[in-house]
DNA sequence: CGCTTAATTGAACATACTCAAAATTTGTGG
DNA sequence: CCACAAATTTTGAGTATGTTCAATTAAGCG
């Protein structure tokens, strides 16, 4: 399922600016690019598993992906999103474990793995990508531990609405500024959220009714920015 | 109340043997105590202020530390425990922003105070500490994560039970090898598992009278501590 | 067009929370 | 060291939020 383009260009030539690495020399990123290889893979495609040992990390070079963990009964949580430019299971690197989560396309992605000896090679010519790698866990980290206070703290409105937010952050709308671009489904906004399907339906369904939220099928139209941001309750 | 003690050794004397800064050369630590103060921290002192802004970072010479975060409605999450040889809002020197969360001590403790600039300083010297950072962060990180699935996905029972485990991995127990070190009030260890102070009381009397506890006081002694990892349902 | 997957709705139920009040422990000053 | 105040722990009863399970409808896809 899983081929090699030849379509995706080495390290050297890669054009996304909101890569950690673009600030890196050409030389960098040749070392880098060893053994890089490209792959495509399709919506719904997983591009790690948990428990699996990694040999490199991998770099988005255009699409959406989500990081999930299964649960003791295999319910699954979202851990977080990731879109081009960013690293995936780069930690894993560095902690010589398995990979913590499963990473699985959310719609039709490019995505490049890089082996950990590269990484290591280039972290230890550049101390300021070290440095930056800090500062990319350490956001990670933040996020993660505000995520604890949300779940335990607040209600599954309050965090259903956190979660459009955060999509509109990650991945932007549609043309018209309103519709949410990615489009999930109710089970999945519910494994982000930490909530089930059938709550999940119901608060969008009460949001509707409130004019926060039109709904068209799987797309979701935010009506009213600022209630929205009022419902979740955001806070930092 | 604070007071600077003399009883504090400089970097290059002090005997932490599980600190991040162990391996540090003798020329290294000599830079990282520039500027270092070593303080006094009575049980129940806090450190340092969320939403504050950092100076450098802190190291724990000796004693036990709670980190947490406050919720909109002002109730608390414990984030994490920290305890000799372990590093104090490190990762808000790294970005720049605001401490994330509460340092409070949990009983009488000695803390050094490092200012950012030694501290980038010697990062600039040793590329070693970067990668040792890195993997720091990183093991926060996943239990961070692993921390929300257990909340999301655990009933109160078995967070409860785990919040006990962690206590003795962290603080481990007095002398009889049963009986939990650190005593915590019942709102802490219910702010730790993220449920109410009735609630954390109530599951603690269950596990009383299944015969994996015994409580005396403040004291909680683990009868029986495989039953308790049962019950805690640990996943990783 | 048929089949699979996803979304929706309803009703019963469980877990854990809230609020209030009492009992116990802990800390402090005299 | 005792007495009193403050903090903490404990218990009870009522309640809310969100889950579970089952059944139905709609949507997506080959």
């Amino acid at each position: 399922m899983t081929k090699n383009t030849g379509d995706i260009p080495a390290c050297t030539e890669c054009g996304n600016k909101e890569s950690i690495f673009c600030c890196l020399s050409y030389n960098e990123k040749e070392v880098l690019s060893t053994n890089k290889s490209g792959n495509y893979f399709k919506k719904g495609q997983v591009i790690f598993y948990e428990n699996n040992y990694p040999h490199g990390f991998y770099c988005i070079h255009k699409g959406k992906v989500k990081i999930s963990k299964i649960g003791n009964e295999g319910k699954e949580q979202v851990v977080r999103f990731a879109t081009t430019g960013e690293l995936l299971g780069y930690r894993s690197v560095f902690s010589g474990e398995a990979y913590q989560a499963t990473a699985t396309a959310m719609e039709d992605s490019y995505v490049c793995h890089i082996s950990s000896d590269s990484f290591y090679k280039v972290l230890k010519m550049d101390n300021k990508l070290s440095l930056d790698v800090i500062k990319l866990l350490s956001s990670d980290l933040k996020s993660s531990e505000q995520k604890v206070i949300n779940i335990s703290q607040k209600s599954v409105k309050e965090r259903i609405a956190e979660t459009l937010l955060l999509m509109k952050n990650k991945f932007g709308c549609e043309d018209d500024g309103k519709t949410l671009a990615a489009t999930l489904t109710r089970t999945e906004i519910g494994d982000i959220a930490g909530t089930t399907t059938e709550t999940t339906i119901r608060t969008l369904s009460i949001l509707k009714k409130e004019g926060v939220l039109n709904l068209e099928g799987k797309k979701i139209i935010i009506n009213d920015l600022n209630q929205l941001i009022r419902v979740a309750n955001i806070m930092d």
